[in-house]
RNA sequence: GGCGAGGUAGCCAAGUGGUAAGGCACGGCUCUGCAAAAGCUGCAUACGUCGGUUCGAAUCCGACCCUCGCCUCCA
């Protein structure tokens, strides 16, 4: 069965099949580079990451586009404060954006263009809505009359909704001496001629100095390495209105063609059971957490033990559970291993011809990934299969033929949902404690139990944990 | 006010008509000098409240109570 995703536009669930039948085509809007991304931002990275993955994992090539928006209010802003030039500020902040990903286990995109190096390109886009009368100049500024553009508001379903513009902040400030209609939403900016607070921050254009709009770098971009019509289109749930529907609008006005076949947008993460904002002081980033101990891995388990289409509680307990449950997947990983007789540990993706006509234990996790990218229900699939798998290892009735074919199907999993199993190093305990521990297990091979135990309580009470294996000791630091 | 999402065990969270997945935590067992580790095992007569439909509802319908998002930059 082909993997089915629910599309935004049409609120129904369809199939996902590229259009050329070889390679699916789709764009993310990437972040935006003034800051670390928060792992609100991430969940949504990690869904289009696993988005990616799953059709893989069914046998289909990709070309994952993901852009950077490198100009933009705030970038122009707090480069400025910085007294950096845009370049070297937007520089900094998107290397830190891919060290998060790496961390998170995220395949790089196949292409990820920058706004700023497709400027020439919007401007191209920008004239042409001009002179097909969708677009008009205002004091060297470029607006989009969305009311030349009947379709307007499908994909928010904007036509159920009472919109008013009259209120605070909601009127672009190039509109003050206008008489636009205030029932309606408003026109939007495509480009935005030049002011003085922009500071060197300008480009030449037919209509004078100024800067791209935010929404237009997506479809110029998009549109160039995808084509008119892209296979999907995601972001997060907060940028179907308006970025998502200003996108549609200038694409398909431009074109005449439907702009993406398939809209998949991420709901929004919550922290502790509140929202993520600067004012709750919540916005967690990635470092902040990892300074805490945890493991990008141990991140990305948690953003997929709810399904994206509702809002997700990110809470430390759940990190914390996420460690223990990696754990187990990783030993089972290594016990299959060895019964499978597997060399190469790394299978890149075990696709689905690969798999074509296997039976394995992982069946029905597989099929709720295809269902809606059902995550938690398939990392509750995969337990079930594990500890049946288990079983068989440990009670020795798993030939090695069989434990092949369970490897595939397990690898298969562990590929889409992007987990990486090995253990981080365990932490070094230092010289004395070490010295302590040796002791003790001298102490514990006399079978002097009362000497062994009392230097357990000293090593305990500098913060180490001794535990015993069969024929040695592991020293880790203690939980609280 | 309009549009949308959600309220399931101590925590996280699946399940859209057939009698409550999974992970963590917790208890028990095996093993062990003890502890740990590992494996096994137990753990919601119950799904926000109240009505209704149905042989049967967490799942459908109605009303109500909470929480959250969007409507303005936002993943």
């Amino acid at each position: 069965m082909p993997i089915q995703l629910f599309d935004t536009l049409s609120r129904t669930y369809k199939t996902l099949t590229p259009a050329d039948g070889e390679t699916f085509r789709f764009y993310c809007c990437g972040p935006t580079v003034y800051g670390a991304a928060h792992i609100g931002n991430f969940r949504t990275f990690v869904l289009q990451d696993i988005l990616r993955r799953s059709l893989e994992a069914e046998g289909w090539a990709t070309r994952h586009t993901r852009n950077i928006t490198d100009v933009d209010d705030k970038t122009i802003r707090e480069s400025q404060e910085e007294r950096k030039s845009l370049r070297e500020f937007t520089e900094f902040w998107r290397e830190r954006f891919h060290r998060d990903c790496a961390a998170l286990n995220l395949l790089p995109p196949h292409v990820e263009p920058s706004a700023v190096a497709h400027v020439d390109r919007q401007i191209e886009l920008i004239q042409k809505l001009i002179e097909n009368g969708h677009a008009y100049v205002e004091n060297g500024s470029v607006y989009f009359s969305i009311q030349s553009f009947p379709e307007y508001g499908r994909l928010s379903h904007l036509a159920e909704r009472e919109l008013t513009t009259d209120r605070e902040g909601a009127q672009h400030q190039a509109h003050d001496q206008d008489e636009y209609e205030r029932e309606t939403a408003a026109d939007f900016a495509l480009w935005k001629a030049r002011k003085p607070e922009d500071g060197p921050n300008y480009w030449e254009s037919p209509w004078g100095e100024g800067r791209p709009g935010w929404h237009i770098e997506c479809s110029a971009m998009s549109m160039q390495y995808l084509g008119a019509t892209l296979d999907l289109h995601s972001g997060g749930i907060d940028l179907i209105f308006p970025h998502h529907e200003n996108e549609i609008a200038q694409s398909e006005a431009v074109t005449g063609k439907a702009f993406a076949s398939h809209w998949f947008h991420v709901a929004h993460l919550l922290v502790e059971d509140n929202k993520m904002s600067k004012s709750l002081g919540n916005l967690l980033t990635l470092d902040e957490i990892m300074e805490k101990g945890h493991t990008g891995q141990e991140i990305r388990y948690v953003l997929l033990e709810g399904h994206y289409r509702h809002p997700l509680n990110f809470t430390w307990g759940a990190l914390k559970a996420a460690r223990k449950a990696l754990q187990r997947m990783a030993r089972f990983d290594e016990a299959l291993r060895r019964v499978a007789k597997v060399s190469d540990p790394d299978l890149g993706c075990p696709d689905s011809k690969r798999l074509h006509g296997v039976s394995h234990s992982f069946e029905k996790a597989w099929s709720a990934l295809e269902n809606d990218l059902n995550t938690p229900e398939a990392l509750g699939q995969i337990f079930v299969a594990l500890k049946r798998v288990q079983r068989e290892i440990d009670n020795g009735s798993l030939g090695s033929e069989r434990a092949n074919h369970e490897w595939l199907g397990w690898r298969r999993m562990i590929y889409a949902l992007g987990i990486r199993l090995e253990q981080p190093e365990a932490p070094k305990p230092p010289e004395e404690i070490v010295k302590l521990a040796d002791a003790r297990w001298e102490a514990k091979k006399k079978r002097d139990f009362a000497t062994a135990d009392q230097l357990r309580e000293t090593i305990r009470s500098r913060g180490w944990q001794v535990k015993d294996r069969p024929d040695h000791y592991e020293l880790a630091p203690s939980e609280e």
